[in-house]
DNA sequence: AAGTGGTCTAGACCACGTA
DNA sequence: ACGTGGTCTAGACCACTTG
């Protein structure tokens, strides 16, 4: 399984591909602990260092998280770990507001044209269409609509789909093994229509900021499409670049 | 300078800032060779491997650079780099595009409160402040505001302002000894005014993206304060959440 | 006390670039 | 051939958590 060797790919960079394989898997779930540093050298045949190197890698892409003393442990990512990661709406004192949401719509279609692109999936593919409100610092401030494969959450019509969690990343981790690693976001200036207009209780036509992310799992392969307009009156959004 | 012993700080966050030291105080400049491992062991009294970890760090922050057989460098963010990593306005196609840029004006000022405040300056500090067009595949795309401290920039009025290179932070590198590194950014949605219309070409009232953006040195201090409007028409910002 | 991750060492060999 | 960074080892000791 590991192999060493002139001219090999490095012991590092091959277990590192050996634990993302096992999460992958479902061998590790979120949550749980991986086996220790010395146990993995020595089931390796590998040092400790090496085991090591593969872990911090993974400990810097937010996979793993290491806690002295316990051990080492797989990412939960938590509500709280998908506001302070994937939300990145901020009011204008630049704090993070946890926001509210009351769904509007929830139904099954076929995937249009470029729903079928963004989440690489067949022509006319089953999806659920998820479309819902969210009010930040006690105003409607959010429209969103979200598209999910509807191979990947097969019996989500039997969830309630009138009150659904604000944050969906801890649902789709707990209630069908997806989680979410990191996404893809493109942002434009839009007018609002009448429709986003009634619901963020402003005129048509107003500038809004329009967010459409494509979410995505460790192996890259996308699971959510999230088209979100807002009113950026009182709030923004916040990009650091380091 | 570097000291060990119970309870200290670690040897290798203490040569990571000794080598952050260095080139703040601009001993090692951009572009730069830093010394080697074993000379840098030898002298700090460390081992190789607590430089090289040190090291590491500062390049994953995109300070340092390391060339396999050449050596380790300061970072120089010439123009390709500022293109790749600080502007992320791409088009339809995804491909990110060089933007061509007009300067309309470029004076000297007081600085109003919201500046002082984001560049942290005194009351009524003296500023530029630069007004430009920016051209993306072939149409003008972006009205820019760019504001520096006066004092960072003491003979920025002998340039030819209306010859500005594309990319500033290249300019601020090479002739003022400024390196950005990191920044922070804001988006909205605003409408156009009768002036962003006239120059975009479009009607005022128009959704623009609106980018203000506080560039900052490798010691967090902020050098200058941007802000752009994009037509968002063709073009649109991308982020990545990793 | 035992087990975990965190730091640090000293030394080996490989891969790459330059002279 | 030599010097650079890149990988890997074996072992030491520290800091933290749990039983």
């Amino acid at each position: 399984m590991i192999t060493s060797g002139k001219g090999a790919i490095p012991l590092y960079m091959q277990i590192r591909e050996f634990l993302i394989a096992k999460i992958s898997k479902g061998d590790w779930l979120p949550g749980d602990p991986i086996p220790s540093e010395m146990n993995l050298s020595q089931e390796l045949g590998v040092s400790q260092g090496t085991v090591r190197k593969a872990v911090t890698e993974l400990v810097e892409y937010n996979v793993l998280r290491r806690k002295q003393g316990r051990g080492t442990f797989v990412s939960n990512h938590d509500s709280q770990r998908a506001l302070f990661h994937f939300f990145h709406i901020v009011d204008d004192k630049e704090q993070k507001v946890m926001p509210d949401s009351k769904v509007l719509r929830c139904h099954r279609k076929h995937a249009s044209r470029s729903e079928t692109l963004k989440l690489q999936l067949e022509d006319r593919a089953d999806i659920i269409r998820i479309e819902r409100v969210r009010t930040l610092s006690s105003s409607p401030t959010m429209i969103e609509t979200i598209i999910l494969p509807g191979h990947l959450f097969k019996d989500w019509d039997e969830l309630d789909s009138s009150n659904l969690p604000n944050m969906l990343y801890e649902l789709y981790e707990k209630q069908y093994g997806i989680t979410i690693h990191s996404a893809e976001e493109r942002l434009r200036a839009v007018a609002a229509s009448k429709h986003d207009a009634s619901h963020l209780n402003l005129e048509p036509g107003t500038p809004l900021l329009e967010i459409e992310r494509v979410a995505l799992t460790l192996n890259k392969s996308p699971v959510e499409l999230r088209i979100s307009r807002c009113n950026t009156r009182k709030h923004h959004y916040e990009n650091t670049i380091l």
